[in-house]
DNA sequence: ATCGCTTATCGTAAATATACGATTAGCAAT
DNA sequence: ATTGCTAATCGTATATTTACGATAAGCGAT
């Protein structure tokens, strides 16, 4: 893209755009999903219930992680991945309240 | 990316994902934040309000309005753009639908 | 310390996204 | 029909994302 403007930006934008761009493909949406009903969820059960390679997999983790989406404990040779709702309540909360301000009535 | 998969995620998956898309940059958010701030809005005003050349902030218009999250009315030379609110409420409801089912309590 | 399992990371290829200058197209005047 | 304006599109360069196989790293056994 050649170059990148996000210091041209307000920390509010940036922030809601970071939040959207996580949840902006299918993949992470329904690895969301599928924690959301297990409550707990190691990794390798995850990669089952996907159409995607482990690798690929893990790099969406990874990108969920980074945001605080979710969290992973490790557990002996697996790790437990489980949501962090405080977050995506924080995420949700400001996303409603930017969708709400340009909303007219 | 190699093969896109998206086939491979439900509908919904898609649609969720898609929005969040559009909402995933800085740019973006800014120029709805213009829109709902000056309720109509011609092209050449929000070019001179973006850090950014007129053909690049077209490209995110388009992007806008790919969605429906903007319309725009040609008026003579110039094309006045505006939120779609209705299409906007739509995304917002979804969203908050889901991410309110995989935030446990 | 070797084996078996799980998951992260590396390397890489291909698709998309971002950004811009230059050009084109459309319309309202002169 | 030429001029002047606005905005979309084209062409292109570069950055980022997505996807995968292969490898490495970490841990709990044996």
């Amino acid at each position: 893209m050649a170059i990148s403007k996000t210091e041209e930006f307000t920390k509010t934008e940036n922030k809601i755009s970071d939040w959207a761009k996580v949840l902006s493909h299918p993949a992470r949406i329904k690895i969301l999903k599928i924690l959301a009903q297990k409550n707990i969820c190691m990794c390798g059960d995850i990669v089952d219930l996907m159409p995607l390679a482990q690798a690929t997999v893990s790099q969406h983790l990874k990108e969920l992680k980074r945001v605080g989406f979710i969290k992973g404990e490790i557990e002996g040779p697996k790790i437990c991945y489980c949501i962090d709702s405080s977050i995506l309540d924080e995420a949700q909360k400001k996303l409603n309240e930017f969708l709400n301000s340009i909303i007219t009535q």
